[in-house]
RNA sequence: UGGGGAAUGGUGUAAUGGUAGCACGAGUGACUCUGGAUCACUUAGUCUAGGUUCGAAUCCUAGUUCCCCAGCCA
């Protein structure tokens, strides 16, 4: 599958050029390694499309590789959404479904031979003092008085952590590197750290654990990946990620890093993220206002449009902030040509036509994709009772407000030209229905003598319409950069209060009986909107709005307001 | 103030010594049985200062700004 557009990124270029060189025996394997520990987003849809878009691009592999190391922040729930999300952006690792934790017995003798070799050792201090000796940015660190055991003692002590004698941050076993580095990542890492926890996949064998930049590399080595794509804050692990592979005398892949993706309006970190989820702001990981792959499925994104997305925004070693409004550039891109055509109404407003017959029903002729001549036709109801949308009347219109008002005519889409004749109020004053004739020479939306009118507006049949309820969403946050916050807050206070509006009481074509769940349509004027999951079951008919049309009028409405 | 990265329109990205291009956004207009879509046009950029060169976004020097690193997280 083609990911990417146009011109190669720099990951590309340097994949392009090993393959030229036949550095790698013309083989390309790459991997996508989340950490169990959250949902995937948008940002990890980046990350997923280049290593899979890269693997298949240049005629090679990619593994999805779950990197299990942390069994206190890793779940089995983790691990199956990430499966589904990978799945559902359509990307296909064959059987190569794999764990690091299914390598932590050969991680373990590789530890051992780093023991034999002098170049690792167990360490009694505990992590505050770790801190301590490590130094700091500006300051070289000191070395650990457990630094020159012997080997006989190190390996006994570390098959007696092994065996569970210790507690949990008694003991650790570090690399023997520098602690004078520039590096702190070389300041003698830890390799090991006791930890009496079950492991998702391992239960309880193991009480001691691989840290990341030891695992991660033999985790490479062990797939035969050549090229191991990560993000920008593992630069400086790199020496590290190299240290570990050479001193071993491995199979060494090459290490990349990338920018990872920022987004406007919204938040990417996991644990920004986690909050938002736990704290309840909002309903879940697979919340529509999320930027979460199960939030933006749920929402109504596309796959395609999600690829789509992630191959327009390049790859590159700086970090920027995409504006969101290319990620809804994209979901309508493809929902334009992808999704059927329908009628509903948001804000209903009764129209009744009183020139109508009583009790006629006259199915009328719909086009379902007017970009898409094979989804063909269908019929919808006409009747003497309607509803339009409460916005597309005004007693007083303003300027360039073509829609309807009291004497005005204009046309119901697929149907008949009408004129308002009369507005009724209710008791406070609001607009509570309209009554209008139509002209029967019209049917079908055009008139014979040539007349035009400004307007199409959409409608449905009173007695026909399902009842439905539509969940319209805002950006999560009002700030282009949630964490632009004020003194003393944070993210959370820049929230949009606003980002969920729940609309009761719609009306929709009686075509979308028995919508499929996640099944997407235009709701035409209106915008693209999906069925929600919990539609069914619960009550009724829920739809949720993917993304708005672009909306000229609304547009003329604010500027004449803000004038 | 140690080390490692990086700077191109409002935003995202091309141009690897030879016309600064594309996309999103914004604006204007055309068309339209969705004020949708589509189409056309416009807008606006090489971090700064020097230098090399016939010619610099690209090479050199100095500076500025931003990001990452002091988890027994990944």
């Amino acid at each position: 599958m083609k990911v990417g557009s146009g011109k190669p990124d720099f990951v590309r270029a340097m994949v392009a050029e090993d393959m030229k060189t036949g550095k790698w025996g013309g083989r390309v394997h790459t991997r996508f390694p989340p950490e169990p520990n959250g949902y995937l987003h948008i940002g990890h849809a980046k990350s997923i499309c280049l290593n899979f878009g890269i693997a298949a691009e240049f005629g090679g592999k990619c593994n999805l590789r779950f990197d299990d190391t942390n069994p206190v922040k890793e779940e089995e729930e983790y691990i199956r959404s990430i499966i589904e999300d990978v799945k559902w952006l359509g990307f296909d690792w064959g059987d190569r479904l794999c764990f690091g934790s299914d390598y932590f017995e050969q991680m373990y003798e590789w530890a051992e031979q780093l023991v034999k070799a002098g170049k690792a050792y167990v360490c009694d201090l505990n992590a505050e003092e770790t801190r301590e000796y490590r130094g700091t940015l500006t300051r070289p660190g000191e070395e650990s008085p457990y630094r020159n055991r012997s080997v006989e003692e190190n390996l006994d002590l570390f098959r007696r952590m092994r065996g569970g004698e210790f507690s949990d941050g008694s003991r650790t076993l570090r690399a023997k590197i520098d602690m004078a580095s520039d590096n702190l990542n070389m300041r003698d890492p830890v390799m090991y750290r006791i930890l009496h926890a079950a492991h998702p996949r391992t239960g309880d064998k193991w009480c001691i654990y691989p840290m990341y930049d030891w695992a991660h590399g033999l985790e490479d080595s062990i797939e035969g990946v050549t090229h191991s794509i990560c993000t920008l804050e593992f630069e400086n692990h790199r020496p590290l990620y190299d240290w570990f592979l050479d001193e071993l005398g491995v199979y060494h892949p090459q290490q990349i890093e990338f920018a990872r993706l920022n987004l406007s309006y919204t938040v990417m970190s996991k644990r920004k993220l986690l909050q938002l989820v736990e704290e309840g702001y909002v309903k879940g990981w697979d919340d529509p206002r999320l930027p979460t792959i199960s939030g933006m499925r749920r929402r109504g994104y596309s796959p395609a449009s999600i690829r789509n997305f992630c191959g327009r925004i390049g790859v590159n070693k700086f970090n920027s902030t995409v504006d969101i409004a290319l990620l809804e550039h994209c979901v309508r891109e493809d929902l334009n040509k992808s999704s059927p055509r329908v009628m509903s109404v948001l804000r209903p407003l009764k129209v009744i036509i009183d020139n109508y017959p009583q009790g006629q029903v006259e199915e009328l002729k719909a086009i379902n994709n007017p970009e898409d001549a094979s989804a063909g036709m269908r019929k919808v109801p006409f009747f003497r009772e309607l509803y339009i949308e409460q916005g597309d009347f005004m007693e007083e219109p303003p300027k360039k407000f073509y829609r309807l008002a009291p004497g005005r005519e204009v046309r119901l889409r697929y149907a008949y030209y009408i004129t308002c004749t009369e507005a009724i109020k209710d008791a406070d004053g609001n607009i509570a229905e309209l009554h209008c004739t139509y002209d029967p020479a019209t049917r079908g939306g055009d008139s014979p003598d040539g007349r035009k009118v400004k307007a199409t507006l959409h409608w449905v049949s009173a007695a026909h319409a399902l009842p439905a309820e539509v969940w319209l969403y805002e950006h999560l946050f009002t700030k282009e950069n949630p964490d632009d916050a004020a003194e003393g807050e944070d993210f959370k206070s820049n929230l949009n209060r606003n980002s969920l509006e729940v609309l009761t009481g719609c009306k929709v074509e009686p075509s979308l009986e028995g919508a499929a769940p996640l099944s997407r349509y235009q709701f035409e004027r209106m915008g693209y909107f999906c069925v929600d999951p919990d539609s069914l079951e619960k009550r009724g008919l829920i739809f949720n709005r993917t993304a708005t049309l672009r909306d000229t009028w609304a547009k003329i409405q604010k500027q004449q307001q803000s004038r």
